[in-house]
Formats: C-alpha cells, structure tokens, sequence
DNA sequence: TGTACATCAGTGAACGCGCGTTCACTGATGTAC
DNA sequence: TGTACATCAGTGAACGCGCGTTCACTGATGTAC
C-alpha cells in the first residue's frame, strides 16, 4: 500500500492518501462513506480520524478541492475570456466539468456550505469572483454583480439539469454546442 | 389517525396518506424514510409495500407530485407570460418555489429521473415544454429550443446556487429582486 | 553514539442506530349463491 | 336475507447491512541528554 519505503504502520501521509482515494471513489461512482475510504485507502477504519474531525470535515475539504479543480478548469491555460463566445466557452467549460465529475460535483454543491469551513467557502467564492471578473472585462458598463449570478445561475442550471437528465443529449459534444447555443441564445436575444 | 369513519385496520386510502404524510416531512425537514413515513402515517413499516414497488417508487411519485405543484405554481393564475418582467416573474416564481420546499426540489431533481417511471418524466417535460411556450411566445423567433434551456437554466441554476448558499441574500424579498435583476441583466447585455 | 522517554499515528473490538426488505400471518371486506 | 369463502390490506417479528463513532490499546518515531 505504501508506495515510498515507509512502513506499512506510519502511513506518511494519510491525509493526502484518503483524500485521494476519496476522490477516486467519488469518480468512479461509488458510494463514499468513511469507512469506504479507510478501507480503500487500506487502513482501518477509525484511522481517518487522526485527520479529520469527522465524516462532514472529510466531505468539505474534498469539496474544496473540487472547487479548486473546476477554477482551474475555467481560468487555467485559457485565461480571462476577452469576448462573448469565450464566455460561451466557460459556461461550455463548466458544464463538462460537472459530467466528467459528478460525484464529486454534487458534494460540492449538493448541500449547503458548512460556514465553519473557511477553505471551503473561499474556494466557492474565489469561483464567483472569477465569473465576475470575466463578465466585468467583457461588459464593462453592465451591472458586474448581476450579471455574474447570472453567469453562473446559467451555467450551473445548465449543469444541474444536464447532470440530472432532465436535459438529454446523445454526446459531450452535443451537450456543450447545446450549452453554447443557449447561452448566445439567451444573451443575443435582448439584440 | 383515520379522519373518516374508516376502521384503522382498513386505512381507506393509504397511498394518499402515505404520499401526504412524507411530503409533510420533507416540509418539515425531517430526514425521509420509509420507514419514517409509515411511522407517521401511523402503520407499520411494511405497509407501504402495498401501494408502493419500494423505496424509489414512493420517492418518485413524490418528485412527479413536485414537478406538478411546480408547474401549477408558474402557470396556475399567472397565464403565458407576455412580456420580458413577465417572463422574469417566471424565474422568480421559481427560485420562490425551490425557497420554500427545499427538500421536495431536492428529490425532485437530486437524481437522475428513473427512465421506467414515466409519471415523473412526463411531469418534469410538461414543464421544460411550459417554459419553451413561454419563451416562444415572447420571443417568437428566436430559436425556441436553445432558448427555453438556457431560461430554464439560469432559474434553475440560480434557485439551486441560493438554496445550497452559494448565493447569498437576507431576505426572500431580497432573493426575489437579485433575481429578476440577473435575469434581466443577461437578457438586456446584448443590446 | 547510545539510551530513555514522550509523542504521535495507527489498530481492532465494540457500541447503537435506522434502514430496506422478506416472510408468514390475520383481520376486514365484499361477493356469489 | 344469510352464509361461505376468496381477496385484499394490513401486522409484527426478523434478517442482514453498513454506517459513524468511542475507546483503550500499541507500535513507530524522533528528541533530549
């Protein structure tokens, strides 16, 4: 189990390693528990709680990391959208994030955010303010804070109801000239 | 508990109590079982048995009771919208709706839809149909399709990002006008 | 460099819990004659 | 109109399950002298 030379009985780092098995359950659908992570992680099952406080503390700092993943996916490598059809391509962005990971994309936003975990709710906010800041440099003279809920209401609805199969499309492919399509749909149609 | 003259033995309509008794704890907030629904209905846990296949069936058919409380709350009253405010009352209405019953917007749209059980998939299309009318009758040429996901996204999206505290207001009054703002926001950025 | 000891990160047995579901059953109902 | 009987809608005991969490514990680690 333990990759580096380290004994089997110190871990080294059991926190990384149970988030990560976490992560990979939640990937591959399967149903997450404590116990399922101790066990996958190959380590009893009270072991966990060494790093976490209890079962909730696990599920947000996963969150968290989820929403790092999904800021990543929208900021990195292609920047801040310059133009309409770049914001088109974050809420394309967004979408696909949440059927590639849906699992985890539930955790992250199927309850309501603990306050008490400060990691968490500043990953969900850095996600707003980024969406903000892209519809800011697009539109400057629009109300940015309105126009951001917006944003992200549009794309995450999207998300949802793809997600819930409550929209239905044959492909990713589809899904996202779909997505594209209603969102130039829905802010052309003011024009 | 039988408010009829009905012997208890014999409940009279048992799925109707049953239905009524879980929706009530899904107002309440209470965590929802069948064993927990039979406790309040007052019958032991397994006589849902009789009028419901297990557990999903009884959930289903609350989700399709929710899907048609939904549509009656944004058509019923109100009519077709007409106008661009009337379309954005729809929006309202509904993030109003999810508000107010977290729990049962949860069922409804927490899972993927069951494909067998038609009576929940027909009420969830009646109603994505009921917003493509709305919007086509508003706009009557655009393209129809891409516009009625993109309005049911972004009030989707926004009811789920308020419920789950992703978006943050004091009151539903406050809610109500951050999101009409939104939705006119993006309508109105093209022009 | 070697040793004593405190600290830390695991173990493993046990707890109580509520759940969904099965089973054989029984009491009430309604229908055929 | 009265009775026999099939059907229907409940009961209640029992099953196995996995869960989160507690507890006292022990083996490994690292530090002070």
């Amino acid at each position: 189990m333990s990759t580096s030379g380290k004994t089997a009985y110190h871990h080294g780092d059991l926190r990384a390693a149970l988030l990560s098995a976490a992560m990979e359950m939640l990937e591959g659908g399967e149903p997450f528990s404590l116990r399922a992570v101790a066990r996958r992680a190959g380590v009893s099952p009270t072991a966990p709680y060494r790093h976490f406080k209890d079962r909730d503390a696990l599920e947000s700092a996963l969150a968290a990391e989820g929403f790092r993943d999904l800021l990543d996916g929208l900021g990195g490598g292609r920047g801040l959208p310059a133009s309409l059809p770049d914001l088109a391509e974050f809420a394309v962005a967004y979408v696909a994030f949440a059927l590639r990971r849906p699992a985890l994309f539930r955790v992250m936003f199927g309850k309501p955010c603990d306050g008490a975990d400060d990691e968490r709710v500043k990953a969900a906010d850095a996600l707003h303010q980024l969406l903000a800041d892209a519809l800011d440099r697009v539109f400057p003279d629009a109300d940015a804070e309105a126009l951001a809920s917006a944003g992200w209401g549009l794309a995450h609805g999207l998300a949802c109801l793809y997600l819930d199969g409550k929209l239905r499309a044959a492909s990713d492919e589809e899904v996202a000239g779909r997505v594209r399509g209603a969102f130039l749909a829905l802010v052309s149609v003011g024009a």
